[in-house]
DNA sequence: CATGAATGAGCATTCATTCAT
DNA sequence: TATGAATGAATGCTCATTCAT
């Protein structure tokens, strides 16, 4: 076959990047094998490496956009937000991840549960693959970083308490995301709303029905 | 009856799992091999298989004892706690991690930093390892629950809202503590001080210094 | 009728074929892939199939030019020499080798350390390629006919011994430029001179100065 | 399977070399694969790594060894040869590659056709690994500098003239040794006598009866 | 009991070749 | 004609596990 469309190849990237990403949440980065993700993109053993020079990199593609997929819609919202006091951001950054799917860069629809899986997985491979901790550590600092300028906006606002050093309190606020998201895929804890309710009360004091 | 003790027995167990730990925490458990414990261990490939029957069953060993090891602490100063407020058993409990190595069963002293990446490893493990998610289910819901009476009895002494729900109310304080845990073993963030710090702010309403 | 000239035909084939001899020459028959040769001639990957129907019909064009290109000069210099020792028919053949360069079929210019690296390898390929193996030896048979055809001359002129045997004489003197070239490509002993006059001694029993 | 004997241990590697060597004369170091080397040894795919750390590692192994048993007999030859004028060296060298077999340093029986053609392919194997080409140039060099002594002691004689500078007529001896190794192996040309010969008719002026 | 040699399936990756466009 | 995407068999190597000694 001759030269192919940008977009045709495009496409076909996307769709390894798919069916790994599919395997990867379902068997884990390394239980998975090169044959296991050509066999479910429906390509030949390969095909994967005129897209991708190595497994690794496949890893590290699908590590990044894991996160990426995850906390733009924060981000977003972080951006976005006025007045919010610090429930109000962890409230409608959980929100965001309530939905089934969300839409990458190609506009191909991915659920939110393998990118979940994912991402924890994500946690084990950046404890030794160097790549995937820059491109994850990145992302994180992206977030907080985000996450430290609307709690600015709401100490101006008044809804966000003065003694709070926002930096730091904005890694609290991950920390919260995190931990909700680990328990949410390890341990089927899916209740967003009564775990939202009690950050709610614990740190406001009352609990303002959603 | 035995060639030799059972104490000699459980020491040489006690060795192979600790140079799994080793390695695990090095390495990965996929990325370590069966002749890599032998060998950090000190004996032979095939001794491992005289006290496990499979890999499967090392790391299953190591996850679970991960666990065990960084919450006991905290599941016993949840035991003790009186009139604490959240923001207390939170910064409590993370004292607990700022140890150098606590020690395991068998007397022998295990590196905190050691456990806490393994512990990550096991979060991506559970996903596809019945076993270990079992296991680390029921060291979560042991602590969540240890917690959730602490909430009680800090309702009790008025130093926790009425409002709060404390079952729920235990899930957020487990998720900040596998959040700070997180940044802390995948990002570096050590700071445990400016984290609980700022807990408290957020919610007891003010910065009450350690 | 042909699509293109008979003209660019040869053209591209010839430049198919010296990228194939660099390649060979730097990384081997075997190490050099198809897309490695098509690519240092600046080709599309199926281009050089339209040339040749395998990589084994390249290696054998390759292998067969180079002992032609190696021993075409020694070759016209047997058939002109006159009254030439054994000593000077040497000298004079391991002078040819001494230019940087030659001259293809084509025109185009190929540096020697190339064909004799070529060549080296050709050694090895026709222990079990016959097709290579018949090349190789009628290019060895030609040349060896020609130096004993002048050594047939010398004698007739009594610059040889009349007890020399032309033909197996022949295969000493194609046993001492063999050996010089390897010894010139493999352990890098490039002293032409030395060689001759030390053969020179040898032979005639003076160092004749060349 | 417990601790082997050193001896049977050897014994095992020997065995793998020889098949190694077997396929390696018959296919070449590049078309013969691992699992062939184990095939022909009659052991599992595995077994070879427990040898040898790669298949590199046995091509040094074969190929020092082709080198090193091929001139170990011309080597001896040439610290024993008193008055020998350089046809006799020649002549006697190439006697002593006239047998069917030789005896590598574990006791195995080892042919000699095998061993020159692995001698061919390490000529082209050293032109790009520089561990082949060390230990090949070592024991050029170490057969090299024999028979300059040789040539000494021969000039100190009489039988050799005093003209040839010993380091580089060794030289050309070892050149003609290549140049019929190779004609034997490559050409099928096996006539040593005809070879040795003409040799002394050259070099000495009239051909002495072997 | 302990050893460590042996197994053989499995893996990531390459590459000669084909052929739709 | 020429392209280069696709194929799929093959390769070097690893490793969990077994078991003869």
């Amino acid at each position: 076959m001759p030269r192919i469309t940008p977009e045709r190849r495009e496409a076909k990237r996307a769709e390894i990047v798919g069916a790994a990403r599919r395997c990867f949440s379902r068997d884990g980065f390394h239980q998975t094998s090169m044959p296991d993700i050509a066999a479910e993109a429906g390509v030949s053993a390969g095909a994967p490496y005129r897209y991708f020079a190595s497994k690794e990199e496949i890893i590290l593609a699908i590590a990044g956009d894991a996160f990426r997929l995850i906390f733009e819609p924060v981000e977003r919202l972080a951006a976005r937000a006025r007045a919010a006091s610090v429930a109000d951001l962890v409230t409608a950054a959980l929100e965001t991840l309530s939905v089934e799917t969300v839409t990458d860069a190609a506009g191909n629809s991915v659920p939110v549960e393998e990118l979940l899986r994912c991402a924890v997985q994500t946690w084990s491979e950046l404890l030794r693959n160097d790549a995937v901790r820059a491109r994850a550590a990145e992302g994180f600092e992206s977030v907080r970083r985000g996450i430290a300028d609307a709690l600015r906006r709401g100490q101006a606002a008044g809804a966000v308490a003065r003694t709070v050093e926002p930096e730091r309190g904005a890694r609290v606020v991950m920390g919260l995301l995190h931990g909700f998201l680990l328990q949410r895929v390890a341990f089927d804890l899916t209740d967003t709303a009564g775990f939202t309710d009690d950050i709610r009360t614990l740190m406001d004091g009352d609990p303002t029905p959603r």
